[in-house]
DNA sequence: TCATTAAATTTCT
DNA sequence: AGAAATTTAATGA
């Protein structure tokens, strides 16, 4: 395995308890191949026969709905994992993850993922470890789309959006993943009008600046406008 | 409060 | 220029 091949499977979170040999010992990754944006990697239609290990890059898992609106479930950054196995889902079926930016990712197909997890249990536990994460921020995402107004779920997720992909600068917490309105709307369930509207209002209440196809939000002010008032 | 429709305007490629 | 994205406004549920 080369060095370059391995430096890389120990930033695929999943792995992070494996030390340097037992890293050197998987076995079955696919190359690394780069794809554009816009590639769709997963489809309802063909569900993965693979897990797909996102080594650099952004992808969103979505579904559509009746209409034919996507409703994003997650976004993934560097050194994520998605896809499934016969007893494993990470993004399920029905579900579309497709790139937002070029991306640098290798598929495992599922024999090789099966064998890696009964030769390593360390895997199986960080992956119990990811998926009931998932889990919880998908029950924190029903509870907000059920009860909650566009503002309060627009600034829960630009929180969970700074946690995950924020970086630090003039006093905010900049938003490291260039989003559309659209793509904010779809993670909402809301509609592209509405979401620039709420953006603005946040805006001028301070909690987010908004320009030059960025955003940052006051992740604190914002957590504290979501813990007071109904 | 917010989706929808329509239209104007700005920003990207 | 043309496409994509953003913004504003009116209307009704």
């Amino acid at each position: 395995m080369s060095p370059e091949l391995l430096w890389y499977l120990s930033r695929i979170n999943l792995f992070a308890d494996l030390d340097a040999e037992a890293l050197a010992q998987i076995d079955g990754v696919g190359p690394m191949t780069t794809v554009p944006r816009g590639t769709v990697l997963v489809r309802p239609a063909e569900p993965a026969a693979a897990l797909y290990l996102l080594k650099r890059g952004r992808v969103r898992l979505y579904r559509l709905d009746a209409q034919g609106r996507p409703l994003t479930m997650a976004l993934l950054g560097d050194g994520n994992v998605f896809g499934a196995s016969e007893h494993i889902s990470l993004g399920c079926d029905d579900m579309y993850a497709e790139t937002m930016e070029e991306s640098l990712l290798c598929a495992m197909q599922r024999p090789d993922v099966e064998r890696l997890l009964r030769e390593h249990p360390e895997v199986g536990m960080r992956l119990i470890t990811l998926l009931s994460n998932r889990v919880r921020e998908l029950e924190a995402l029903v509870a907000s789309l059920a009860h909650e107004d566009v503002r309060r779920r627009l600034l829960r997720t630009l929180v969970h959006l700074a946690d995950d992909f924020g970086v630090a600068g003039g006093g905010m917490t900049r938003i490291s993943v260039p989003l559309t309105h659209e793509d904010l709307a779809s993670m909402v369930a809301s509609t592209r009008e509405t979401v620039t509207a709420t953006l603005a209002r946040l805006g001028r209440e301070g909690l987010v600046r908004t320009g030059r196809r960025t955003l940052a939000i006051d992740a604190p002010g914002a957590r504290r406008a979501l813990e007071d008032g109904a």
